[in-house]
DNA sequence: GATGAATGAGGGTTCATTCAT
DNA sequence: TATGAATGAACCCTCATTCAT
């Protein structure tokens, strides 16, 4: 249930490190990590610099290292800020007891609903991933994935129990294209646009759950 | 319907400097340029080195420079490979005059197949996209993706109007979402596995098409 | 006769620095001295941080500045130290006018004397030594050389004047020798050992005075 | 009998590796080992930065990486080139079976002699050997100590048996006063001065063998 | 005294690229 | 075509030191 390997149950270890710090000094913190999340987004995790991280900030590179290791501890602490906050979502969503329709539903607006507060690192791990995976110390980051992956499948599989869901589609494989047509979006969805993300919920779930056609026909080619 | 930017009708540049090449120079060329692409799905384009290029090839990395001026035109030329391939299929299955709904199939088929033969671009486009489009070299990357954007939303236009789809999802919208569902599972499909890519695109035409409940009920909205 | 540059007859700058202190004050500042001795030892003087000795002493770096003006007055403290000591202990040697062999003996006792109680400091003076010269705050040091050297040199001269010593040898060279002899044994000198420093000055005496041969044979070799 | 772990059995791996380069290629490389060697003889192995030996040699600092890996390569090189050299004389020495004294007076002309071919690099293991050995890569520097040591203490041990070294001292101690004396001479040593090495050695050899006494007097310890 | 944020200079190293051979 | 030496700019990071609090 948390997003480190080495964690214990309901906090990252960077959360942890994080609340030893005293108040103002997690604030610059915070604002650091903000800033830079920003850069990785725009500009990739790579292509981006610690000397532009810093410039953003208004120091010297130098001095990003008295709040940071290194430049993969301020990623690390964008990511897994978001998956912190992801889950605990998805948690709550769990606790209703709704029938799996409902829960799913809930998910995907919850998904959804993350993509302009988590913007920058949803941008980051879509871009960087398969750069920042190769390090040890992202591995948590499959380990949070393998959790979302089995809360999700658990509530397809309800679904089609219950003859919810049409049963003749492959629960692993579905979950794996809804999570990505979400936050894939985030390549494209910019806010102020046509939907705002509860709009591309609403219009997601449609399709999801009834499909594009109307059932005027069904033709078909194999 | 080209996929450079300063290019003619049919051809990319880069395709066309590369006929200019003698039939063996050409191909010593093409299996660089393969080499290449892995080590870029690999590694990501700027995680990976010329030198580890040429040691693939097992030469040095100053001979690289015989056949390709920069680093980003072998790139550039695993990118366009893919899109001329990618844009002529498109072609072709637009080519049937076949009903809306078949045609987006054909379409949706067609995206799933080219994920096995380029695995690899696609894996670069997914990953290093954002970093390679700052670069003006690469403006014509938006303009094959708007031409194909087009060719998508027309057909969803049309079984709109034709009474096929649901005309109260937004073309461009769906269109988007499918682009996304298909190229994304590059980042988890492998060949091997329990379906194939023909495999994928059944299933997900199926649930595009006709979505994932039963109709059982029609429980609700948030 | 003193260890200091700009210092006096007796005291260095560093002790009379150190008295202006409160005895508390004194005290503590000579305990950071203590644990950067015994880190400087161990790890080199440029291979250790002023974080880490703050940290040994529990303290962040920056507090180091109000006991200290640099690092190198911390090593400068270190060295001077030990020089006022050494320099004490041979003076009171040589007042009690002995016979030469008598003295250069109690003199080699002496160095090998101060392996255990300084051992840190003459750790730093053998394997730092050639990077602290380069400062010119470190003059003094070569002046206190310069010291001991002709205290040595006279006792080997007036040795071979009185006819205890063979006077084929060079008395300079002879004192660099029986120096560097006994110095460079803190490298290897851990107590504890099969000997102790008092043993070890006995049998290099032993060595020193009346060679290893037994005068069975002259064989030589040219 | 070599000087790197990992080695066979009379080349080092730094060696064999210069072999493998070409010809004038290694002349290059061995005219940079011995630019950055009288560097670090100079100014220490830490105090001397990659670009003060790339202008020596009249380059850039990043050419030095077309020739070396790093730093650490660099000074592996100048000091397995002359543990090479040491060892490969002290071997020859061994073979004239001679006895112990001769042989041991051979061996010390042996030290002395590397003092000026390889001022350099004992220079560098007297003064950052403390520092370069917390690095796993120079663990056969103490391999080769210990065959050095060896080869010195069985010498001293067959002078014992055979009468000729007096029994009341201590072999391995021995070794170690005799191996710091001469080595640490290369601090002063200077060619040019009223002796050379073959006087150094010449003068030491006659202390060691029959010590600093006449033997007028017999006085011993105050 | 101590803190902690920041400085500023510099360190070792990387890497796409060039070019004479 | 290929080599290999070199470039030059940039990169991440370190560290002694300063100073307002």
């Amino acid at each position: 249930m948390t997003t480190r390997k080495n964690s214990g149950t309901t906090t990252t270890p960077a959360k942890r490190q994080r609340a030893t710090s005293s108040g103002s000094a997690s604030e610059r913190r915070d604002h650091l990590v903000k800033l830079a999340a920003e850069l990785f987004a725009r500009k990739g995790f790579q292509a981006t610099t610690v000397r532009e991280i810093a410039e953003e900030a208004g120091i010297l590179s130098g001095s990003l290292y008295h709040h940071f290791d290194s430049k993969e501890t301020i990623v690390d602490e964008v990511l897994s800020t978001f998956l912190d906050d992801l889950i605990a979502r998805y948690r709550a969503a769990l606790d209703t007891s709704a029938d799996a329709r409902t829960v799913l539903s809930e998910m995907v607006r919850i998904g959804f609903g993350t993509l302009e507060p988590h913007r920058a690192a949803i941008t980051v791990m879509q871009n960087d991933w398969n750069y920042l995976r190769q390090f040890e110390r992202f591995n948590y980051l499959v380990k949070a994935e393998d959790e979302v992956e089995q809360i999700w499948v658990s509530q397809i599989k309800a679904g089609q129990a219950a003859g919810l869901f049409r049963s003749d589609v492959d629960p692993k494989l579905t979950y794996r294209m809804i999570r990505d047509t979400i936050w894939v979006a985030v390549r494209w969805f910019r806010p102020g646009g046509r939907l705002n993300t509860s709009g591309l919920a609403e219009h997601y779930i449609t399709v999801l759950f009834d499909g594009l056609a109307t059932g005027e026909r069904t033709t078909q080619k194999g």
